[in-house]
DNA sequence: GCTTGACTTGGAGTGCGCTCCAACTTATAT
DNA sequence: ATATAAGTTGGAGCGCACTCCAAGTCAAGC
């Protein structure tokens, strides 16, 4: 199969700019990027794969320096494999541990919510002779 | 009730640093802070009650500029209260959309996991054969 | 053969959210 | 009287994660 995209191409995909991309690169997140003759670069479709998870794993809050780690241990092939996996389970439980405290704190924004709402009522009803107090 | 508290007291009960409290002030994400004859600043139980909410804010992704316009419309008093229950249940909608992300991306990594774990097995199984010298 | 457009590189610049610093004041302890 | 400690201010500096830029290459179209 030569589905190979140009950076272009590979940009619109995941939605990483050029810039991005090539920044990936040079920081060594990304590596083995094929190129034409011209010297551009041609994506694969296991690029894009890998540059979609790099994307997630940015998108749910791990820094480029614990990334960068994960990309050496990769290119370290077989012999990093449990090493991999650890890290991957570590942040699955940091990930864990956000959607606790998110849902933890929604409940407190429920709350506030549901006040605002009582308050509104007695606004818009009462023409506001008592003072409330709401945050 | 006079149970105020020095900067650095604040600090230690709200995990933000003495700088980021000042910071904070500046910037109008906090306001009216009281002042010993000597200048220093004195924290209520309200302001403490405020700041963590700010950190909760900010610890859940919401960028300071959208603080910023939140505490502002705090300042307005009642006739901001439909409009600030607005910006929270936005708030709300951004964290559940969050979580969604994330647990999606969970399953992602267990089914990675999963596979790493399989590969494991092999290289191990592999391993205990035609391996001769471990410590 | 000249322009256009898509790419290349190394390096500089940007915006965010702090974090640090120097110089100063004020209160307490020795 | 002096040292220490805790605070004050305005402003500079920093680390992160991009983002932009200048100068160049290369291929295709007019």
């Amino acid at each position: 199969m030569k589905t190979l995209r140009t950076i272009t191409q590979t940009a619109d995909e995941t939605g990483l700019s050029t810039d991005t991309l090539r920044y990936y690169e040079r920081i060594g997140l990304i590596t083995d990027i094929a190129r034409a003759e011209n010297g551009h670069r041609r994506y694969s479709e296991q690029d894009i794969v890998w540059i979609l998870f790099l994307k997630q794993l940015r998108a749910t809050g791990m820094a480029i320096a614990q990334m960068q780690e994960f990309a050496q241990l990769r290119r370290g092939g077989d012999a990093t494999i449990v090493e991999r996996r650890q890290k991957l389970e570590e942040h699955r439980a940091d990930l864990q541990a956000q959607v606790d405290r998110i849902i933890d704190f929604m409940s407190v924004i429920d709350l506030k919510i549901a006040r605002h709402k009582e308050n509104e009522q007695h606004l818009f009803g009462e023409k506001a002779h008592d003072k409330h107090n709401v945050d």
